[in-house]
DNA sequence: CTGAAAGCGCTAACAG
DNA sequence: CTGTTAGCGCTTTCAG
């Protein structure tokens, strides 16, 4: 690779003035600037980055650790982040923590050595069981900027990005509540995720507000180690009379849809569901699944706008943000 | 962020007997060793990764150039190649090409600048359609390692990763035959891509080899711009005597078969399906897709391996190796 | 307008 | 066994 240096020593000047003229400084004469310009591009120079970040104490760098990569929400805001960053001239390094704890930790701390300005996370399954914050409060005492989307740790005060999570069930349930629907389900795959609570205490309260239906038994959990499609086909036929279905999660939405069809339901008509999930998710499934959309992407470009906010104002104190995304219903034809 | 000079203040030794202290190395004495790894320890104190980049000329960052995070497989790949870098000590930096080719170029131009050490790519999909390869060109011209997977550009000489398209869908097609279907239809999304035409190509031969019917009429090519559930429904409602499908995508076996049941066929008595997929998405179809399943995180896996390999032996000049990864099929309910 | 020199944080050759 | 020094590639102050 070329170098200042080298490319200095081809034109017989120094490597100071190289550099003040690819960088237009005003001390320089236009005539030099264009010179060693020319030169530049005839040598394929490149400013080395690394040493650039070295000089200036800042790598351009956004380190994201997503729980889950093959869940399409996280790709979708990892998208999201991917865009934003390069209209702002930032590059991401990726770490999957996989729903560990360990694995967070490890990419907090391998990355916390100047690898990166600043970190987006979303907070791994173990670690909101276990409710540790120790490694998100170390990084916040190493001074190193941290933003937390969707699943975010409530004792740990940094910029936020989230949905009202209670809210858009909320609004979801009342939504079948209102296509006249007495039945209704809640299937979630996610109930130890914080998000998953909160989608639950939402279908609760707008059943409890609108309907005089005991719950109790159209709660079905399924664990992601299981089989859904087992799972939910023995609640289905074990509830005949569930006439609503809302999904709490990415997948169950389609997959009790599919499973309906075959059991003879129509959907619509015998069964309305809709479901936490987004577009291409929804085309898995006929009918096609009506969804609450979350809009991943543009949780994923806010992540980064405010932590690139963040990064520009590192020392001013300013109060930390919690955005809240609103949701949209996007209606199908499985409702 | 601590650092050797501030530690070495602190203990009253000069710095490159702390740098040496903490490398273990033998030049320094025991007791010596002990008390700076642990005023180490006390300060938090850990080597700044980008000083250490410019010294030895090596990020230990590897870039990778996705064409579509969404799609599932490039997702499953993101996971091997992740899961293989962090056991190996590298990170590894994002970029998605999103298809198009501008992005691909901008990203290897950006991070060709000393941020990385290798990439693993796989081809954008405007690039494979207009055969440009002048940037990959470029990358080898600097001498940077690249890695090329799935979908790769014949005319540049490098390390590749592919699984045996031509191959998969031969068998997949001739295990349809052996199950006894006669009117075996192929449904593709990709058809402009490499790996959609040398599918197309397996699926024909078998079809050649093994029956007297004119494929003409059985091949529909969907555009990934166009819904999917529409154009995949008029083809079957046109052509009511297909008995058998492969789908040389991701995503359009389990399309065909809510699909085919919607209007009423059983799968996989009536209709037989088989595409190339994982098994979570399997899972959106009742009955269950069943797959050639490419082993996309062994793909990621190898790729890296790969790549490493070419890193640690930069100058020997080792011909570049070609690894074909068997696929398997994953027999499910749908045949 | 151009150049010499220092320094970002680290390692390593060399001197003591 | 410890310290001094130079240098990775770059920017920037200061001197000329």
């Amino acid at each position: 690779m070329m170098t200042i240096k080298e490319l200095a020593k081809k034109l017989n000047i120094s490597p100071s003035t190289v550099s003040k003229a690819l960088n237009d400084s005003p001390e320089i004469s236009l005539p030099t600037i264009k010179r060693v310009k020319e030169a530049a591009k005839i040598y394929n120079y490149k400013p080395n980055k690394v040493a650039l970040s070295l000089k200036s104490n800042s790598t351009k760098t956004i380190g994201v650790i997503l729980p889950d990569i093959l869940n399409h929400f996280f790709a979708k805001v990892l998208l999201g982040i991917e865009k934003e960053a390069t209209e702002n001239g930032y590059n991401i390094i990726t770490c999957l923590s996989n729903e560990f704890t360990s694995k967070e930790k490890d990419s907090l701390e391998l990355l916390s050595n100047g690898s990166v300005d600043g970190f987006i996370l979303s907070v791994a399954e173990e670690t909101q069981v276990s409710k540790e914050s120790a490694h998100f409060k170390s990084i916040k005492d190493q001074n190193i900027p941290l933003v937390m989307f969707d699943r975010v740790a409530n004792d740990i005060e940094c910029d936020k990005i989230i949905i009202d999570d209670f809210k858009a069930a909320y609004d979801a349930t009342k939504f079948l509540i209102d296509k006249g629907r007495k039945q209704i389900a809640l299937i979630s795959n996610i109930d130890n995720l914080s998000v998953g609570k909160l989608r639950l205490d939402g279908y609760k309260k707008a059943i409890e507000d609108h309907q005089e239906v005991s719950t109790e038994t159209l709660i079905l959990s399924v664990d992601r180690s299981e089989d859904p499609q087992k799972k939910i086909a023995d609640f289905l036929d074990k509830h005949k009379n569930i006439d609503g279905i809302f999904a709490a999660d990415n997948t169950s939405g389609v997959v009790a849809i599919n499973l309906s069809r075959s059991k003879g339901k129509s959907v619509p008509e015998d069964i309305s569901v809709i479901g936490f999930a987004d577009a291409s998710i929804a085309n898995y499934s006929t009918p096609k699944l009506s969804t609450i959309n979350q809009h991943a992407d543009e949780i994923g470009r806010m992540s980064l706008n405010l932590l690139i906010k963040r990064l520009h104002n590192k020392d001013e104190i300013k109060k930390y943000e919690t955005t809240v995304i609103p949701v949209t219903i996007d209606q199908r034809e499985s409702t």
